[in-house]
DNA sequence: CGAATTTGACCCGCGC
DNA sequence: GCGCGGGTCAAATTCG
């Protein structure tokens, strides 16, 4: 959690840190087809609210660590292309809450204590699952009211990494996949240094000649 | 057989 | 104080 805390204080305090955001952000702002795992087609298109530039988006951010907006590439495994539109979300961060465990459930109002960053993602894409480079484990699945479809919770498998992340289609239009990911991973992007390996290799390749 | 997902139960914050 | 809604746990089940 420490790492994590940290990282998050220097998202506070002006930029973010695009490459511990999601690696969809990432790819947004870089090859995308570097990444792609298996030859997928990936696409996307950014929509910024004032014509921001379509790298990841910056952030106008106060003290409460909510309203981020951030921006990313989507996979679409379809054949279609995918649009992401960037999304403020705007959580009322309540404080600082000391999380007390007891027994099963826990600490909740997650986000609670509004340290760790969150940022969310409208994606068009009939693939719940935007493949992010990162590997996430299912640990929950909700109904949530006024929606018909079921919000699922992830967290990233990575040991020593606690970012989760909620999936949820939007009630009003199915076609729209909104990914909220919460707090920074703390270690490389894996399906983002096993792209790149290749090209790293050669790159040292060359500066020993 | 280990890892990932499913699913019902549990817990907690918030609004009334 | 109570009920509701949302987030998480963990046993059972499925998958690779």
């Amino acid at each position: 959690m420490d790492g994590l805390e940290a990282a998050a204080g220097d998202q506070q305090h002006g930029r973010l840190l695009i490459p511990q955001l999601p690696a969809a952000a990432y790819l947004a702002s870089s090859s995308m087809a570097a990444l792609s795992p298996a030859g997928d087609d990936w696409a996307a298109s950014l929509i910024l609210p004032d014509g921001g530039s379509a790298a990841a988006a910056g952030v106008g951010e106060d003290d409460l660590g909510g309203g981020v907006m951030a921006a990313a590439a989507v996979e679409s495994s379809c054949g279609g292309s995918s649009t992401v539109t960037s999304s403020g979300v705007t959580e009322a961060a309540a404080a600082t809450t000391t999380m007390t465990r007891r027994g099963r459930g826990n600490g909740k109002k997650a986000g609670g204590g509004g340290r760790t960053p969150r940022f969310a993602f409208h994606t068009r894409s009939e693939n719940d699952i935007l493949d992010d480079g990162y590997r996430w484990r299912k640990y929950g699945q909700k109904a949530v009211k006024n929606s018909d479809f079921p919000r699922s919770y992830y967290r990233c498998t990575h040991h020593t990494c606690n970012v989760k992340k909620q999936v949820q289609r939007l009630a009003k239009d199915r076609g729209i996949v909104v990914t909220t990911y919460e707090g920074v991973h703390n270690h490389p992007c894996e399906k983002l240094m096993e792209a790149l390996s290749p090209i790293l290799r050669q790159l040292q390749l060359l500066s020993q000649l």
